[in-house]
DNA sequence: TGCGCTATCTGCAGAAGTTGTTAATTAACA
DNA sequence: TGTTAATTAACAACTTCTGCAGATAGCGCA
């Protein structure tokens, strides 16, 4: 993600205005290296500045993905997440606590791929779920896994 | 997807009544090719049993995705749909008409993944974006696709 | 520095998709 | 035939997100 003064300068040239909320999710998203949904970049949004309303968080999220400065990530089941890495690149979800992270594949080229006969390709998503390395590591106790809204939601092939 | 007599048995093994409704669905399901939502699901069995409701139709999917028997499938925007074919594959959306293909990968193990570092992969989703044949050949007018909820939704890295 | 145009903010209402509830009715199947 | 699950209807509720109206405040310009 591009550092807030670039943004500023980004949103400047498209004759929007640079007003506090958006510097304020500006920082939080320049600093915040996970892959928020709207309401949890409001809820720490809501504490540097009471008073910041849902509608303009989405708003700003929705602008800074319109220029392509934020990627929109759908996870299946769950709020749309935002990253503000916008390297080509992909996503693992844990099915126990929800975590995503970045994933780099070089060689999607090399994919033996049928059924695409006549389909122009314009991008490719890729999505591993499974179980992270924290929670593979530790058991967690039911209670956490059935209150999980990502979890028992997506049936795997 | 399994027949519907298959299914008949696999519901009376789980101790689930086999139902008109759910008979239709399991016919409609078997004899469907696509990729339908529960809306349109609904209006196919409504044709054939006026007064079935809406409430049954996603009871019965959701019962099916549970035995998995069904696949679930997000596209990220608009409603859930509903895939027969639970092969291992994969899907390509076209961003003009909305309309799911599935695409079968071989040699997704060759792919040169970097990130995944103690991550354990249960499942690997794999999403194309583009155009299909049929669009790609007739240039839409504007009306339809600014009226089409799957375009402009998403970004592509 | 102050002015005014106009984009933005906020709060609320509401759409879309899905699930929960309750009660009355129906019907599967042992 | 009786037990019990399923269906329906009519809602309410929920989550995620967007539309709208009026108040607010950037920022270009004098």
């Amino acid at each position: 993600m591009r550092s807030p003064a670039e943004l500023t300068e980004a949103f400047r040239r498209q004759n929007l205005k640079v007003t506090p909320q958006r510097q304020l999710l500006f920082r939080l998203l320049h600093t915040n290296a996970g892959h928020p949904s709207a309401e949890v970049l409001y809820a720490q949004a809501s504490e540097m500045m009471p008073g910041i309303s849902l509608r303009t968080v989405y708003q700003t999220l929705n602008d800074l993905a319109a220029m392509g400065e934020l990627q929109q990530v759908s996870l299946g089941s769950g709020p749309t997440r935002f990253d503000p890495n916008i390297d080509d690149h992909h996503h693992a979800v844990c099915d126990l606590c929800g975590e995503v992270a970045d994933v780099y594949v070089t060689n999607l080229a090399a994919l033996e791929v049928e059924g695409l006969q006549g389909f122009r390709a314009r991008s490719t998503r890729l999505v591993f779920s499974g179980t992270c390395q924290r929670c593979s590591a530790v058991q967690l106790p039911a209670t956490v896994r059935s209150t999980n809204p990502l979890i028992n939601k997506e049936q795997s092939p």
